[in-house]
RNA sequence: GGCGCAUUCGUCUAGUGGUCAGGACGUAGCCCUCUCACGGCUAAAACAGGGGUUCAAAUCCCCUAUGCGCUACCA
């Protein structure tokens, strides 16, 4: 009978969801997905001191924000009776043993080896003490730790899913400590008492634990556990092929959905570190990937992190957004920047200049945290300064018989309303106006940039921008010709 | 220092003994176009080095170099 798959997620509560610890995540499911198994999600909360509550819940905001969902779900800290129970066993079994030795002494072993130039490792020291130094120690009220006997017969060997066989030598293994001298259990025995107990078959991790794996197999062993399939992933690292950290910029998931990366983009790219769908694919979602998912043909070498790819991939699912979709989604950012207020989000004048924004804007957006930069221009009623290129524009002749013309036609246009009825015109309409411009200017033989760029000028200010429907139907007629009024006063005020 | 892992364009990768070494990001140029983007086309760009094995090696073996990780009563 096939045994039913059982992978885990083991973060530990001291800071955000990394960059590398969100991939790990992300293989994991899909690892578990693929083969219809089971994902566990465990807590590693045993160091008191840096474990926060706010971060396990910051992780966990993460990994739901990026779509990935698992079965059951663990914390270290409530188990912590379990593992004493499973110290106690090995120590009734002679398998570990109380350590006295004091953090200084410790300290100074260290110290002495590095400087003979030796691996450091624990010297034994407690390993045969008698049972009445024991019991004198322990009467003293000596506080002690418990060491795992390493038994160095034989060497230590298991078989990498990604990477192979891998040997260690147990003779570079101390014996190690399982249960701290404050009771709770260290990082290894804590790991394999839960796989072990939790009967998870693949261990997916970081490249960092591969040394672990060697004590984390001896425990497996004396515990009487089955030995899970282990497989090692790659670092992640920053550009300059340093280990990613904050010089690097943003580190963290929440970093990158505060800069407004979409949770798609972030899962396709992070899905595209050390795996490739084989084809030459690369933009998907990763629910559609899972059936194509294989541990074996993720890559062995580490890879860097490279945020212009992010942004590309990133722009690519913006595009796939409704202009509805993408103003519900820039909306924070605006409240922010202070673009708008939290209140103009019941005022349909606003709602409706960042629809036509949004847009209009969609194409040139890489992450949702430029929007506001983008849009900034259009919340002010007056253009509020004109580029230097815009200037060059407003000095030709031609260009002040096209933006004579232009006012013309907004004005007529506003006129048609009758003041009742709310004034506002669409892409379509807009269009319209300028066709009418065109067809003006047409036996004068105004065309092409000599007509375009005055009317963009005139109402911007700016060489660049959206299309010129897109900035009519966003400023709004009426400010449209308040704005072009102000173009041909400072045509006047500055003689060009 | 010891132990471990890795090494294909600048970057992410495809490739598992015979390929003009493919794709993508980025870069450059061209096209589209009022501009910026988007889109389309094109170009430059790689098997770390040295030894083997083989008719044949990016692919298999060894050595060197470089990078990264571990070397805690952190995880």
């Amino acid at each position: 009978m096939k045994i039913m798959p059982r992978f885990r997620f083991a973060p530990s509560p001291t800071g955000g969801l990394h960059i590398g610890t969100a991939r790990t995540a992300l293989f994991n499911w899909l690892a578990a997905r693929s083969m219809k198994g089971h994902l566990v999600l465990r807590i590693e909360d045993t160091d008191v001191k840096r474990s926060k509550g706010f971060y396990e819940k910051s992780i966990i905001k993460d990994l739901e924000w990026l779509g990935l969902e698992w079965d059951e779900f663990y914390r270290q800290s409530d188990r912590i009776k379990i593992y004493r129970e499973f110290a106690q066993k090995l120590l009734d079994q002679n398998k570990a043993y109380r350590c006295f030795c004091t953090p200084e002494r410790l300290e100074k072993l260290k110290k002495d080896q590095y400087a003979a130039g030796k691996m450091s490792k624990y010297d034994n020291r407690c390993r045969e003490l008698s049972p009445s130094e024991i019991e004198k120690n322990l009467k003293e009220g000596k506080k002690f730790a418990i060491r795992f006997k390493v038994d160095t017969d034989r060497e230590i060997t298991f078989n990498d899913l990604i990477r192979g066989s891998i040997v260690f030598n147990p003779d570079t293994i101390g014996d190690f400590i399982i249960i701290k001298s404050d009771g709770t259990p260290s990082y290894n025995f804590a790991v394999v008492v839960d796989d072990g107990d939790m009967k998870i078959t693949h261990v997916l991790r970081g490249e960092d634990h591969i040394t672990n794996t060697a004590r984390q197999i001896l425990l497996f062993e004396s515990l009487g556990f089955r030995q899970p399939f282990f497989a090692h992933l790659s670092m992640i690292l920053g550009r300059d092929g340093s280990k990613l950290s904050k010089r690097h910029g943003a580190t963290t998931i929440s970093e990158f959905r505060e800069e407004g990366y979409l949770a798609e983009a972030m899962a396709n790219y992070l899905s595209l570190l050390s795996w490739s769908p084989g084809d030459n694919e690369e933009i998907f979602s990763i629910r559609d990937v899972v059936d194509r998912f294989r541990i074996q043909d993720i890559s062995r070498s580490p890879a860097i992190f490279d945020v212009d790819k992010l942004k590309w991939i990133n722009g690519i699912y913006i595009r796939k957004k409704t202009p509805e979709e993408l103003a519900d989604l820039c909306m924070p950012y605006l409240i922010r920047d202070k673009i708008i207020s939290r209140e103009d989000k019941e005022n349909p004048e606003v709602m409706r200049k960042i629809l036509r924004g949004a847009k209009a804007f969609r194409d040139n957006l890489k992450v949702l945290g430029d929007f506001p930069f983008y849009m900034k221009d259009f919340f002010s009623d007056v253009i509020t300064d004109y580029s230097a290129e815009s200037i060059e524009v407003l000095r030709l002749d031609t260009s002040k018989v096209v933006i004579g013309s232009f006012l013309k036609v907004l004005e007529n246009r506003y006129k048609s309303f009758d003041n009742s009825i709310d004034i506002d015109l669409n892409e379509e309409q807009c269009r319209e106006l300028i066709n009418l411009v065109a067809e003006n200017l047409k036996e004068q033989k105004i065309k092409g940039r000599l007509l375009y760029m005055p009317i963009r000028v005139s109402l911007t200010g700016k060489t660049h921008g959206p299309e010129l429907p897109d900035v009519i139907s966003i400023i709004g007629l009426k400010n449209s010709i308040q704005r072009v009024k102000q173009t041909l006063e400072y045509i006047k005020s500055n003689s060009l």
